[in-house]
DNA sequence: CGTTAACCGAGACGGTACGTCGCGTCTTACT
DNA sequence: AGTAAGACGCGACGTACCGTCTCGGTTAACG
């Protein structure tokens, strides 16, 4: 399921690794990104604050990223898929979801980890970043499909397109623009642009 | 003009700082940024670099970031705002002309930096997106305000949202596109996508 | 038995110190203060010299004086106390024996540190200097009590002031009149003459 | 006079160095040197302190050792020769002022570096050694030596012998086994027998 | 009696070393 | 074989001083 770990013990002789150890590191790493953000994040301080050697997490993450990126993986946005009366309404309300789980230090802080390791070009982030956008992007898109008839929209533009303005639309308010006063309206009259934008 | 300086000599008596060295520690930087990234980088390299004493750097900035953003401020990318025939043609030579200049290791550092010191939510860094946001965002209002009634938009539409949506999926699409494919498609896509969710 | 060292670990836990890497900043210690004297002596050198981190170093000594006082131990004098046939023949094969292993680089780098650090009254060194001093006067006073009898020395007089003096005399000597020409003479006078105020 | 100095201007043309200036670097020093201890001290701070320019040090010593033998000039003490009725009495009152005058922090740093100094072997204090020792046993060799028929002493002994004997053991006292108790008693008994060594 | 050369304070400059922190590895005893 | 503890070599941190070098400003003696 998540390939950020080192290999699996090749054999299962000895002692078998205790899990709440492991979810011990990703808790402490989940608080301490929180509280002292990534910069000032170490290892030794997450063992500190786990209760458990460096060398245990050592064992489990070969460095840093990795284990910060596995960590972010619980906290990944739920897409709110309900299907509404119209695109717009359903639409909003999945950028309303989205919203208002990654407005928050944590939320931020994911999507800072992942624009850094992306431009650092490491295949890690390549693989979470794929694994989680492709498909949020294909979830919009079967939604805009879904609607297409229904509300005229023109046949010939990409719809895939259209989703990628719609991310990168939110993401580019979480990024720069938060604290963000009238977020509903701009969620609002955003989705209603590109919906027209699709028209005809 | 930039603030990320240290504040200047309260007086002018002793020796005053040197300019070269100023230009120096800058250059060593922005050099040192694209062959190494920023991880790597560390300002007693920075400092050997520059043939420069590492206090020459604290005395003039307080930490790493503030040193790279000022650094970075040297290459911000310039808006191309010629105007063209049509406003599809314009705002994609301008697109295109911005995505060209920011398409390479250093104008990815600069966007990964703005995010990673945006989601520490230091006041440096707001004030930096603000003056080089900010101007972008009126600009490309002001060129869709100028075709306007030539190309038939609607007065209902917020003409800043059209440009924040540009903005956005411009900066997605380096954030998290690149390399890109077919980059001159999407962009003259997006735009004509855009343009024509503000008509009638 | 050596108080210079930080405290032992508390408890036996963890990766124990290792009695090599002590052992080759100790022996640095002394090859190096010989080489380039105290002042020019820095812990960086040490450490690159012995092939060990700087943090080795300060987990087992708190500054460059305790690490020298420690180091310095190594080669502290030994008294030569074979007893001849004279008191006068007994304390000169004393004297030349102790001054001969202190008329060295190392012997007066050990006085001068032990000045120095006396001077700045830590408590170190009063230590230091009452394990070494003081069994030295015993030795010698024990030396001129055996021959006291035999060579009519007074009752009345302190024992012990008669050691003081002559390691005051040898002590000066090193310190302040090396490198001596007359050696031998200087030192059988000055033994002549302390016994003979002893005398009647 | 004082030899520490560099090399008076070999014009007198400009303006002329203040001597308020040179008493403020001296007088600095000397406070400074009690406070602190040589360790400690730095020239930054002795210019700071004096409210004085490091330039204008610099000018004057060429580094912080010249700079210190200079200052401990100032408190070098001076030998009380005032003849008393034995040579008991005035060994005694010469070695009770000078222990007085050189038994407080000042005093012993004025040793400790005059002895690391030596250790170091530099020019500098070998001179200021030579012109400060040389001078006392001479003095003491005089005494002695006034007093040699009326008191009976030998002519065999050399008299320069009893006076190292003399500094020595007081230097010793200074160094090693400050504060003392019996002073006064230890003092008085050490004179004792080395006059009485002289005998006959 | 104005020129001018050396002085003065302040403080920037390239360096060296400081003592600390965190890295990722290793070595203990214990489980 | 896993675990907590913690030592290890290493590299960078940010600071303190070193001794040198500009700055603008000042003080006398010389011409």
């Amino acid at each position: 399921m998540n390939s950020n770990h080192k290999k699996d013990s090749s054999t299962n002789r000895g002692r078998p690794r205790s899990e709440a150890v492991h979810r011990n590191i990703l808790d402490a790493t989940l608080i301490l990104l929180t509280e002292v953000g990534i910069e000032k994040l170490s290892i030794e301080m997450i063992a500190q604050y786990a209760g458990v050697g460096k060398t245990s997490i050592y064992r489990r993450w070969t460095n840093k990223e990795a284990l910060v990126v596995d960590a972010l993986e619980q906290i990944k946005p739920e897409l709110n898929t309900s299907y509404q009366d119209t695109l717009q309404e359903t639409l909003y309300e999945l950028a309303e979801s989205f919203f208002g789980q990654m407005d928050n230090p944590l939320g931020r802080q994911m999507l800072s980890v992942l624009v850094s390791t992306l431009s650092g070009s490491s295949q890690i982030s390549e693989a979470f970043w794929e694994k989680h956008s492709l498909p949020k992007t294909k979830e919009i898109s079967s939604i805009i499909d879904y609607f297409r008839q229904e509300e005229g929209l023109s046949d010939r533009v990409d719809i895939d397109l259209a989703s990628d303005l719609l991310i990168g639309y939110v993401t580019y308010l979480l990024l720069f623009k938060t604290p963000s006063r009238d977020l509903d309206t701009s969620l609002k009259s955003g989705i209603e642009l590109i919906i027209n934008g699709l028209k005809k």
